[in-house]
DNA sequence: CGTCTTTGACCTCCT
DNA sequence: TAGGAGGTCAAAGAC
């Protein structure tokens, strides 16, 4: 059977002098979601074959995004984030979407609902600039995937935000304290519960314990311990509580996240634009965009960002190579992990293919994303 | 005995 | 304004 093997993608992280560039406006609110899609994968596999990057970046509000992929080294005919064939099903990209049109990709997109997800809601009166990363990755053997989120200090502080491992990168089995398979490095206390309507499963209710720290986090989890959907409300204005083993098991997926909210600029308009720039090649070279990925071009990052409201962003961004290899083969082609990060874990889905395989394991085990990181504007 | 989870009741918001 | 849905509280039980 045909294997994967590095799972490439890596989005260039902001470089300082982006970090220490002032806020446009008063508010800065990007990445909120990080979800691997493993049916865009599934169906990227069976379509393109070779390489693939699915990125789907959603949300409610203006963000400003600058992305850019480098292939796996040992890539070839990487197709970027080409993936013909594939029907847009998001919604999402029926709004202006600057990325969809720039990088001239068609990215497909798979919505399902059995999807693990992780996303993060901003706070609506918290004025904060943060920076942040989000790690995911996937456990060897057939173990659910792991989410890792961190969230850094404000800017303008210093750094010195306790880059204190991920304590705890759980077996994360199904089958073994559901509940800590979304653990992300801080505590978090169960204050409910409740079958909502529409949605299939149980929504659980958790807020962090940290003294003062209102941030909450609600998923969903199947009966079976999978997580089908996280939400986080908030953000961290704390070091995690726990030190950490953060880095050893499989952090493979990296997200830095920054984001900002000020209380006048989240009473602007909710329209749903955003501009975003995604560039990326087969060659780790940027592709052309308007926006590039370097400092000097974010500096044309979108004003929309001073309308922003409620953000949810989503994100999907999966890229990896299939090889006829005997084995999978994980293998970070890069290593944007600069910051501390919390970790979530999450499920992963169990997908039936035509030919009855269980893949999902498969491509649980084959995802990496190596670093996303949301170039502040 | 302290902490955490469970779960029904209550509160708030939206239509 | 009423009803429904989602979110939160808090007592009780489990660990």
């Amino acid at each position: 059977m045909n294997t994967f093997s590095a799972l490439a993608l890596a989005i260039v992280p902001p470089t300082d002098e982006q970090m220490q560039r002032p806020l446009i406006g008063n508010g800065k609110h990007l990445l909120h979601l990080c979800e691997v899609d493993y049916a865009s994968l599934l169906n990227t596999w069976h379509s393109a074959g070779i390489a693939q990057i699915a990125i789907l970046l959603t949300n409610k509000n203006p963000i400003a995004l600058s992305l850019k992929f480098k292939p796996h080294a040992s890539s070839n005919s990487v197709s970027g984030l080409s993936t013909s064939g594939h029907p847009l099903s998001s919604g999402f990209y029926q709004q202006k979407n600057e990325l969809h049109e720039q990088t001239q990709n068609q990215c497909q997109f798979q919505s399902y609902v059995s999807m693990p997800l992780a996303r993060y809601e901003m706070p609506t009166s918290k004025e904060s600039s943060q920076y942040a990363s989000v790690n995911m990755s996937t456990a060897k053997a057939s173990a659910p995937s792991t989410v890792e989120y961190d969230e850094l200090n404000q800017r303008g502080h210093s750094k010195s935000g306790n880059e204190d491992p991920q304590s705890d990168h759980r077996d994360a089995l199904p089958s073994v304290a559901p509940d800590k398979l979304s653990d992300d490095g801080y505590n978090w206390r169960k204050y409910g519960q409740k079958l909502v309507k529409g949605c299939e499963f149980p929504r659980s209710y958790y807020k962090c314990t940290y003294p003062n720290c209102d941030v909450k986090k609600i998923f969903e989890r199947a009966l079976d311990g999978q997580i089908k959907e996280i939400v986080y409300k908030g953000t961290h204005d704390h070091p995690k509580p726990q030190p950490s083993r953060r880095f050893t098991a499989g952090a493979l997926i990296s997200i830095q996240e920054e984001k900002s909210v000020n209380a006048s600029s989240l009473t602007g308009q909710g329209d749903t634009t955003y501009s975003q720039t995604l560039s990326a090649d087969q060659n780790g070279t940027p592709l052309s965009s308007p926006r590039g990925v370097n400092a000097d071009n974010v500096d044309g990052a979108s004003p929309l960002l001073n309308t922003v409201t409620d953000d949810t962003v989503t994100i999907k961004c999966i890229y990896f190579r299939r090889t006829d290899v005997g084995s999978i083969d994980i293998s970070p082609v890069v290593k944007p992990i600069r910051e501390p990060r919390v970790v979530v874990q999450t499920l992963s889905e169990v997908d039936i293919l035509d030919d009855g395989v269980n893949m999902a394991k498969k491509w649980s085990e084959a995802i990496l994303i190596l670093g996303i990181y949301v170039i502040p504007v």
